[in-house]
DNA sequence: AAGTCATGTGACCCCACAGTCACATTATAG
DNA sequence: CTATAATGTGACTGTGGGGTCACATGACTT
């Protein structure tokens, strides 16, 4: 956790620290991101850095948490709760690419976060945020056998599985493509891309990769 | 490409150089494995490894050529180049399981070649590689919508990208969760585990993430 | 104004690494 | 047996990293 000292800092140079700090951790892996180079950038000491966070660690995981935490408020924003699993599913895609298209820096840094073998606590980290979003699918899943909108006779874990890695990995993985992109980093170094993407695109995709769901997990006349 | 001194080596001696290769960038990201620590533990000295490689690039590239040839052979020798597609597919699971388990630290590399991002070369060799793997799976799509296994009406790319993220990310993420760990270097610490899974369950497995992926792209009376 | 506490600072330490090079050792050939 | 080419070697270099610390600067109190 950040020290108190961070956050008593003023507003704007606390976002600006931010802001770098993400740049770098979402242009290199973990291990080659340097502190030195967010504290060059950013104009402050390295000192000060190590009076607002414990160490590299600290404020990698800060970061991810900071943008887990909004990217999850942002599509709990969007999603109708009432909705049924597909529903959910196709405004599940929408949000989080949207969230995405729009925060690129944020969705770099997630991005990022996939190797970082070898860095113990980390690690850990990082599987347990895999979890929580495979958890939050199982449940929805099941919820939706329950109402009938999904077959019963699907192994709900490996489907959890298959739906995440979907929604993660594999729409990442299109969407670059789409943008005809090979890194994240490309992407952001030009926004107008951003805009490339039409809503009614984004919409499309989003109704195309759940009837791919639903039909893979709809109840039916075999 | 290793250099000619390289192939010149007594079979065992480059074995032994490729296995503790192996399992230094198996795990470890590349940006945190280390040559020093490999020419130790091969107990060979670091000019050695310079006649022999290029640099730590060339190295890691051979190392996943290597993998990808052994992988690639394996899994063709094993299916039926005439199946359909949810049979080749079926199959594909099937070998690639196998051999992922039988071969820890090569399947351990290939899941390691993930982040490498400001590596220019490397992230080019590994984008490619994927790429492969993904073309791979629009041209079986693109057969199966001829011989009408498969929805015309499925967006064949979109569809790629979703069977090769399931393929890849989603059934390394399940298979590791079987054994319950959280990375494959857990699982390569103890060879037992590798036996835990029998045949019987593997064979359910790929049979039920078929009927998953079929009932997702299969024809069907809507 | 004096004193106290929070914050900023950057030179510095230690270390690990990729890559090199002058030399030692071993094979090959004539 | 000698000469020449191929291979092995490990101390060394340069670089850049994370993290520390003695001190400087500012802010706030009494």
């Amino acid at each position: 956790m950040p020290r108190q000292t961070f956050f008593n800092l003023p507003e704007e140079k606390r976002k600006m620290i931010i802001d770098t700090a993400l740049d770098e951790f979402g242009s290199r892996p973990y291990s080659k991101a340097s502190l030195s180079r967010i504290v060059a950038r950013a104009g402050i000491a390295k000192g000060s850095m190590y009076q607002y966070f414990e160490d590299k660690k600290d404020l990698f995981i800060y970061l991810l948490e900071l943008a887990a935490g909004e990217k999850l408020a942002y599509i709990q924003q969007e999603i109708d709760p009432n909705a049924d699993f597909f529903t959910a599913c196709e405004q599940t895609i929408l949000a989080g690419t949207r969230f995405g298209l729009n925060n690129p820096k944020l969705w770099q840094v997630m991005a990022n976060a996939k190797d970082t073998t070898g860095e113990e606590l980390l690690h850990e980290f990082i599987v347990k945020g895999k979890k929580m979003s495979r958890d939050y699918f199982s449940r929805m899943i099941r919820k939706g056998q329950e109402q009938g909108s999904i077959r019963r006779d699907v192994d709900t874990r490996l489907a959890a599985y298959m739906v995440s890695a979907m929604l993660s990995q594999g729409l990442m993985d299109y969407i670059m493509d789409l943008f005809g992109v090979g890194t994240l980093d490309e992407l952001l170094a030009r926004p107008e891309l951003g805009q490339k993407l039409t809503e009614k695109e984004v919409r499309k995709m989003s109704s195309e990769l759940t009837k791919l769901l639903r039909n893979g997990l709809g109840e039916m006349s075999s």
